[in-house]
Order: structure tokens, then sequence, then C-alpha cells
DNA sequence: ATGGGGGTTGCCATCATGGGAAGGTCAAGG
DNA sequence: CCTTGACCTTCCCATGATGGCAACCCCCAT
């Protein structure tokens, strides 16, 4: 049995994540030591190292509850664990769709901007008003 | 001059947003009527648009202020918008890449995992302990 | 017994926003 | 004139997942 600080050090989750995995109850509540220390066995190390993996990974703590559950039952299908995982690929590949996009709107207007000391700044000029450049073919008009 | 569910029609932030941005000084208080109601003009309400176009494009609430004051700016060099656009197109970036490693090592490890109804899972298993299934060559111990 | 390095709780802050309560205001219509 | 409903106001609470700090307790070695 360990205190916190071990149990941190050991799982690479911090002692204050942890304490803060107990109280949504997240996590069991650890054992105490008769001056009220929080005590940690092997078992306890190693569900703390999973939730951190499942965190790298970019679960949210909710469903961390679900894998789990399901890394605890024995009965799982592992049917169940793919869905959830799958879900979460979904997830990250639509948020980096959007980023993607700001990036490259982002980047459009960056490749017109001249990025001397005078004004004119089709980032800007795209920020206010205008969509986004239209440059319908080179005939547009200048903005300047 | 319009009322703050008007101006927030018309700019697409919200009048909740629209007293945040107000009560943290990213822009101006707004008049207000005799009883006390905000009004808004069209200058207002155009730089509420400047505003939400710079959130679409994923801007923090800080570098907003300093794009509008850029954008108030007539003196401003493009190159300082730029430097600001470009970076803010970098950190974008390192955060795709990020979610990338993670759908990554994610859709690697569901890759394996047959999604039926047996207990056996390598995405499960990856989370516990193992870094992400050694198979070194097809000779790696069963798991099960 | 004392000092230092743990541990404990609890509160506040983050970031940007939504929700809701309690109450004031305005315009229209009976 | 009074009601109704749609608007506005302020203020407080909640989110997700953590970090930081304060005040206090505990244990071990010197």
């Amino acid at each position: 049995m360990i205190t916190i600080g071990d149990a941190a050090e050991r799982s690479g989750v911090s002692a204050k994540r942890i304490r803060h995995y107990e109280s949504i109850g997240l996590i069991d509540a650890a054992d105490r030591s008769k001056a009220g220390y929080r005590l940690y066995d092997a078992r306890q190390v190693e569900e703390l190292g999973f939730i951190r993996r499942a965190r790298d990974l970019g679960f949210s703590i909710e469903q961390i509850e679900d894998l789990l559950a399901l890394w605890r039952d024995r009965e799982r299908s592992s049917a169940d664990v793919k869905r959830l995982a799958l879900k979460h690929v979904a997830d990250l590949e639509a948020r980096i769709v959007e980023l993607q996009a700001m990036a490259g709107a982002l980047k459009h207007l960056a490749a017109t901007c001249q990025g001397d000391d005078r004004p004119d700044c089709p980032i800007i000029q795209g920020l206010a008003g205008a969509p986004a450049a239209p440059r319908t073919g080179g005939k547009a008009p200048r903005t300047r």
C-alpha cells in the first residue's frame, strides 16, 4: 500500500487528478491510513495508468467511465469497445476537419497579405465584412 | 440605434455573448436608452461581425483584442496582422497534429480488434499496460 | 523537539459560454 | 386603463479538467 504521491509517480497521473477522479466517482474512494492518508495498491495504480492512457488518446472522463466498466467486465464484447473507440475516432476526425478548415481559410487570407509596413491587409479585410476575398478570376476590383 | 436582440441577429453573436464581451472589456460599453437598454449602431454591429468571424477562425478572445486593435489602427503594418495570423495557423496545426496522433493510434488499435461478442480486445489491452500491442512479427505470445 | 517533505481539505481561477431566476419595460389590443 | 407577451436588465450557477494556493496535520530522521 503506497501513498498518493507514489501512486501519482507510478501511474503518471498527478495526485491532484487522482483526488479529483475520486471526488467525481471515476475511481473508488481509496482506503485510508489511520492518519487519513489515501493508500493505493498495485491494482489501483494499474487502473490509474489505464485512465492516463485513455486521456492521452483524448477520451473524455465520461467516455473513460465506460471504458473502465468494459475493462472490468470479463463478459464484455469487444464490439462494444470497438464501437466506443471508433466513435471517438470519428469525433477526433471531425475536430481535425474543423481545425483544418480554420487553418486553411486563414492561410488563404495570409497568402495574399504582403506582410510589409503598409496597412493594407486582406486578413483584416476578410474578417471585416467580406466573407473570404471573392477573387472571381483575377478581375476582382482592387480592394484598395 | 437597435437593441441587443437585433444586434445579435444581425451580427451572429448572441446577446449573451455581446454582454459578456462588454463585461470583459473586449468591446466598449454600449450606450443606454432611458430605460437602461443597450443600444447599438451599424459600426458596433460591424465590429461584432468582425469578432464573430475571428472566433469562427478559432482565434481566442485575447488574440481578437489584438486583431481589433489592428483593425482600428489605420497606421497598422500588415506584417503585424500577418504575424498574428500565421502564429495562429501554427497553433491550429499543432493541435491538428496532436489529434491526428490520437486518432491514428486509436485506429491502429481498433484495426486489430475483432469487434465480435468475445471479450478479447486489443484496444482495452493497449490501454492497460501494453504501450501499443507489440506484435513483433506474428510470433507475439497470445495475450489470451 | 524540530525541520522538512509529505499528506489533507477547500476555495478560487481558468476559457467562453449557456441557462435560468427575478424583475423592469415596451407596444398592442381588449 | 390594464393585461399580455416579448423583450430587456442584473446576478448567480454550471460546464471540463485541471492547476494553484492556503491552512493545517502527520511522519520520520536528526
